[in-house]
RNA sequence: GGGCGACUAGCUCAGUUGGUCAGAGCGUCUCCUUUACACGGAGAAGGUCCUCGGUUCGAGCCCGAGGUCGCCCACCA
């Protein structure tokens, strides 16, 4: 950062002051001076042994809104670790970018056009041209709402799948993947979806439960047979397919069938001769144990028609009609040759019977069209080499995946992979460079960066088409990691931040792209393309799974411009522990909001204490622990600040951000705001304490506000550059962003102790006040220590004691100065209700002793156990004994 | 059919290697018109950690069986 000049913050950030943080008004120049002062842009020049930090953002569909999800990923957890790691002194890239969603966005901008213009009206070139003015126009939105997370992304670096260079490096990755022979042009059956016009690959299919009539049908045999041989009778969902049968398939060792394989049938409507055939895909308790098989029209069938050698008979085209091959049924649309069939059979007397079913059908994902297999011819990536070093890279652990079990999701998955089909017949998307010369049938994969070919190098033949089909987007993404760094080229970014560190995202695309991305990270860098893979959960709204359908999307951007980033970060994040599902409730909202609130307001108390106790030549960021002028107070909140230091990194360290965030408003809410900042108003009152109070203040301030800063950007660093002008840091960071991670100082355990006592003591004074009616003025005799003072400042300010000199007599533990306390308090008052009270006491106390006394008489725990055990258990023991005597005695003297 | 996960206070969930681990937030109840914040403060009540076995000196945490719910993968016509 040294070397540029950061502009001045924004006065409508160093100005907000009042009760209420304005997250509308603050949160947009904030980050606008964030970008401006180029603290997300790594430096320049690579630092000798310089650490690095670097995450791609999961590139959001370009023509989308973001949704919780997205918030969950971008500004729940990868800004939070962005940011993290790069207070850490690490070179953090967090680079953005967005996806051209093939069909997705196909699908939007057609439903735009088709409100204005008929798609099918113009040529591939014009319809690209409105594609392209789509994307101009979507491209700033999902930016902006990027920018409203605050993410702290490096702009300078922002790429597009399709930006013509990107292109570019796709279409060598597919040149290269060819040559190696990971690509491969076959007949194959493919998902067909018939409203996108296109096929999907597998992990697109989604399947869904629905109840259809399933048809019995009876397959006369081709020879007249025995008397006694059963009918050939099969049961199906699709009728309308039987024209394409090509065999009748039976388990081998199905003991009704097995003697009839290799028998003829005729299949009804088109009187074809077929084999029965013995396969053990076939299920023999499903309907008759006779399966009817349609190598053309589905996916089981399709491959018991390869392993019988089967022809393929193609009876429904790519709009849902029936071909000529479908013979009686020609010309007739899917769903009305089905009803045709079933009339026809019955007429004939083949139906024996209908029955519904409820099973599983295919829908393609995006549109939820039923599916409909073809076979086509397509491009395919053989997929198990591919796999091999993946799967090797996981269990070596070079790659670690967190939460730890979905790695034996993705072992699952890729020791079971199947070859992926690569092509989706619309438009919009990355061309295939590959020409079929129209002569001889060659295929043409020109070499990388050569020129489109015009020749056929077989046959010479100039006539050469190129393949009209575009690559899966998922083709594109699985580049990401090095594409976006300049891959194929040997640039500096390439060599500086690949392989990169993490990978955060949902654990729903762990398939569709992680395993994508390691797949090919390997192929083409030789090297895995991060060393992390962070996954989380889905973020459910008000109980159910969020789904437009259901009416409950929670817009991001909604609840930002309502609540501001700060707080939905916050929210999404805390409690929430790795690759859980969540849920995301208007309460976690307001809670989050509240702390956020609290944040502000306890910077705004210390800011005005500044203003009164002006520190010259201190640092905010110097622990005054060491001045022996301190307070009891000053010196247990300091000891406390060091402990959440120490914690809090531990948690982020371990991915543990749920807790991180969990402990953290613990910390700032309960012993900060609770505790010490009602003492520092004693402290503050008082000439000699007050400048040692004033630097607490301040440094602890400036302590949570980098603690908290990864998740709640906004606030904490309009208060550290507000803080920082009251009392620079000794670095003179321009702002959190850059600022330097904290690292833990000693503690002082055993004050923390002590001042915990104290604490137990005055809560049992509160509650007598509550319980047995004490009131102001009543006398409490105590000391304890030399921290006399310091109870007295507690009960005064919250309860109003303002006499309450504290005593106790034999015991020790802060238990027993409890009840002293207490019981003494309470005899002036109400001692029956105090008895009863005291005996319910006394029982339990005993109860626990006993307890202790077992533990530590049991053969093998003195042993056995660690001595650090032991000892505790020993002492507890003895502080047992101490209050049941204790409790004994003061229950005698009620009496 | 195979695989994975969840089951902890009324609700939503934390609990990292077995020994202050029985927690947080919300909700509930009782008090407090305190000058950083009422988006506040002081307190309280509330759980056989799904069940049954096992390992261990010791289990919410490890192992086995079962129950309920959810998810993923797969060629159920």
């Amino acid at each position: 950062m040294a070397t540029k000049t950061i502009p001045t913050p924004p006065a409508s950030v160093l100005d907000e002051n009042g009760k209420n943080f304005r997250p509308s008004v603050v949160e947009p120049e904030l980050y606008a001076w964030w970008e401006r002062s180029g603290f997300f842009t790594p430096p320049a020049e690579a630092k000798p042994g310089e650490k690095t930090f670097v995450m791609m953002l999961p590139l959001p569909n370009v023509t989308g809104d973001l949704h919780m999800g997205h918030a969950l990923g971008f500004g729940g957890y990868e800004d939070l670790m962005a940011r993290w790691h790069r207070m850490n002194g690490e070179s953090t890239l967090y680079l953005p970018g967005s996806d051209h969603a093939g069909i997705i966005a196909q699908l939007v901008v057609e439903r735009e056009l088709a409100k204005e213009t008929d798609r099918r009206g113009l040529t591939r070139e014009q319809f690209l041209d409105e594609m392209w003015k789509w994307m101009r126009f979507y491209q700033p939105r999902i930016y902006k709402q990027l920018r409203q997370l605050g993410c702290s992304l490096d702009w300078s670096r922002l790429r597009f799948t399709m930006d013509p260079d990107m292109q570019r490096r796709v279409r060598i990755h597919f040149t290269r993947l060819y040559k190696h022979g990971h690509l491969y042009r076959a007949d194959r059956i493919v998902h067909w979806c018939l409203t996108c016009q296109t096929t999907y690959s597998d992990l697109e299919a989604l399947h869904v439960e629905r109840t259809d009539q399933l048809s019995y049908v009876r397959y006369p045999w081709a020879e007249p047979m025995p008397e006694g041989t059963p009918d050939v009778i099969v049961a199906t969902t699709r009728p309308e397919t039987i024209v394409a049968d090509t065999a009748v398939a039976v388990h081998p060792d199905d003991e009704r069938w097995k003697r009839f394989i290799g028998k003829d049938v005729l299949v009804p409507l088109v009187e074809r001769r077929v084999k029965i055939i013995g396969d053990e895909a076939v299920d023999p308790a499903f309907g008759t144990g006779a399966l009817k098989v349609t190598p053309g029209h589905d996916q089981t069938d399709f491959e018991i028609g390869q392993r019988h050698g089967l022809p393929i008979i193609s009876a429904i085209d790519t709009k849902g009609t029936m071909t000529p091959a479908a013979g009686i049924l020609a010309g007739a649309h899917r769903d009305a040759a089905r009803a045709k069939a079933i009339e026809l059979l019955r007429e004939k007397g083949l139906l024996t019977k209908q029955e519904p079913i409820t099973h599983a059908v295919g829908i393609h994902d995006r549109c939820k069209t039923v599916d409909e297999p073809l076979v086509l011819k397509q491009w395919w990536m053989a997929m198990k080499k591919l796999a091999q070093p993946a799967i090797e890279a996981v269990r070596s652990g070079k790659i670690e995946i967190i939460p730890k079990y979905q790695e034996k999701i993705y072992f699952e998955w890729m020791e079971n992979i199947r070859d992926w089909a690569i092509a989706r017949q619309i438009w919009w998307g990355h061309s295939i460079p590959a020409w079929y010369c129209q002569d001889c049938g060659e295929i043409v994969v020109p070499d990388e960066d050569a020129p489109d070919p015009t020749r056929c190098p077989k046959c010479k033949s100039d006539d050469l088409k190129q393949d009209p089909d575009v690559l899966d987007t998922w083709f594109s993404s699985a580049l990401w990691p090095h594409t976006t760094l300049g891959w194929p080229e040997k640039t500096k970014d390439l060599a500086r931040f690949y392989p990169g560190t993490m990978l955060e995202t949902g654990y729903d695309i762990l398939f569709f792209w992680v395993a994508r991305m390691i797949m090919m990270g390997i192929e083409n860098m030789g090297d895995i393309p991060f060393r992390a893979v962070y996954l989380h959960g889905l973020v459910r709204v008000g109980g159910e799974k969020m789904s437009k359908s259901k009416g409950n999307v929670e817009s991001p951007v909604g609840v930002i411009e309502e609540r501001g980033a700060d707080t939905l970060r916050f929210a999404l994040v805390n409690g929430v522990s790795a690759g859980a599902d969540s849920q995301l409730s208007e309460g976690k909202l307001q809670n989050a909001g509240e702390f956020v609130n609290k944040l502000w307001n306890i910077g705004r108390y210390v800011l005005r204490t500044l203003e009164a106790h002006p520190q010259a030549g201190w640092h905010a960021d110097q622990s005054p622990a060491g001045d022996p002028a301190l307070g009891p107070a000053e010196r247990w909140i300091l000891s406390r600040t060091e402990a959440a230091v120490d914690e809090v990194t531990r948690l982020i360290d371990t991915y543990h951000f749920g807790e991180y965030l969990t402990t953290l408003q613990q910390f700032v809410w309960s012993e900060f705001a609770d505790v010490y900042l009602e003492l520092s108003k004693q402290s503050l009152r008082d000439p000699k304490r007050a400048p040692g109070a004033a630097r607490t203040l301040a440094y602890v301030l400036d302590r949570v506000l980098r603690l908290a800063h990864p998740s709640i950007p906004f606030v904490t660093d309009t208060l550290a550059l507000q803080l920082w002008r009251a009392i620079p840091t000794s670095d003179g960071a321009p702002s959190l962003v850059v600022a330097k991670w904290p690292v833990a100082g000693a503690r002082d355990l055993e004050h923390e102790e002590r001042f915990a006592a104290l604490a137990d003591v005055v809560r049992a004074i509160r509650n007598l006040r509550q319980a047995a009616g004490v009131r102001p003025g009543t006398r409490v005799k105590a000391t304890l220590g030399g921290e006399t003072a310091s109870i007295r400042d507690l009960a005064d300010a919250i309860a109003h004691l303002t006499q309450s000199d504290v005593s106790f007599g034999s015991g020790t533990g802060p238990a027993t100065v409890v009840r002293a306390v207490e019981v003494r308090v309470a005899a002036e008052h109400d001692a029956g209700e105090q008895r009863a009270r005291l005996e319910k006491e006394l029982a339990e106390a005993r109860d626990l002793l006993t307890r202790s006394r077992e533990l530590l008489a049991r053969p093998g725990f003195v042993d056995k156990a660690p001595a650090s055990v032991v000892a505790n258990e020993k002492s507890k023991l003895a502080e047992r004994e101490e209050r049941v005597r204790f409790l004994d005695e003061e229950l005698r003297r009620l009496r």
